[in-house]
DNA sequence: TCCCTAGTTGCAATTCATTCGCAACTGGTT
DNA sequence: AACCAGTTGCGAATGAATTGCAACTAGGGA
């Protein structure tokens, strides 16, 4: 919901409050239907990362009527603007997020199928320092650390 | 085709010599048919990441008249078995790798899609230092890196 | 304010990777 | 040699995602 939870310390995460998904789409120059209205919107209020048929039901339960098709359609758009990011995570399905403005990694709970986002600095660093060591430039990165909650 | 980059330092990575696929395929008790012997020969052959056409395709080369859905059903009784890994990189094609003895990352190369390996100790550690910090225990995890080769 | 059109949508059909049902076949064990 | 659970070929089925097309509409311009 808020920001990912930042590993060693923190940063301020404040966003402006109008930076919503349906502004930065109007700035993008896509056209704002009544289906993509409801989309973004249940896109901007989801936690976890939906996939498109949770998106499709969701959407429904406001504007019923949606085609599904249209739901694939757009997250293709938005995903080429770079507004949301697109996710496959070993269950399979193609998942999504609104595009963060700071980059995160994930954990997947195997148990509970769980996402939360995490941010390492030193990873970051890290990664950075091993490309270059091969001679490569990093363009983007993924990083899945498929996790089990310690009990104590 | 020898193993993986290392990071840092080198291991030695040299291998029993009849520590075959088609050996660790029989101590796993699967059962060895002309079309299985066939598949371990290519896909210990190879040195990409291939996709189940690719292996077809090489395959039936070897021995015409493997059908793809045995690939298939071979490929997913493999890695039942723990003898090769799936990958799902961001093209969407799943590809295979017969099993690491030592885990590795990926470089994919964005211009080539040419997949690399590569080990980096640091990284391994660092990362089971941010799961504990969050409550986790590392099950396993996935590391790519897409890059692109730096010109000089 | 009304018009125009490129962008968008609904729907059904299609594609493409992967899986499945089933009868025929075969490794490898007794 | 006989047996049979595991394996295969084949075609049909599945399921996610895409597409062709005609109807619709957002939103910039006259």
């Amino acid at each position: 919901m808020g920001g990912p939870a930042r590993d060693v310390y923190d940063r301020d995460m404040t966003g402006s409050q109008d930076d919503t998904l349906l502004e930065r789409s109007r700035r993008s120059g896509l056209r704002i239907t009544g289906q993509r209205r409801v989309i973004l919107e249940v896109l901007e209020g989801a936690t976890d990362h939906p996939d498109v048929e949770e998106l499709h039901r969701k959407v429904s339960a406001i504007e019923p009527g949606v085609n599904i098709a249209t739901v694939y359609r757009t997250m293709n758009t938005l995903a080429e603007h770079g507004l949301i990011e697109r996710h496959t995570f070993e269950d399979g399905r193609t998942r999504f997020e609104p595009a963060p403005t700071d980059h995160h990694d994930h954990f997947i709970d195997v148990d509970t199928g769980e996402v939360i986002e995490f941010v390492s600095d030193e990873i970051e660093r890290l990664q950075e320092d091993i490309a270059r060591k091969h001679g490569f430039e990093i363009v983007s990165h993924k990083l899945e650390l498929y996790v089990r909650r310690i009990k104590d």
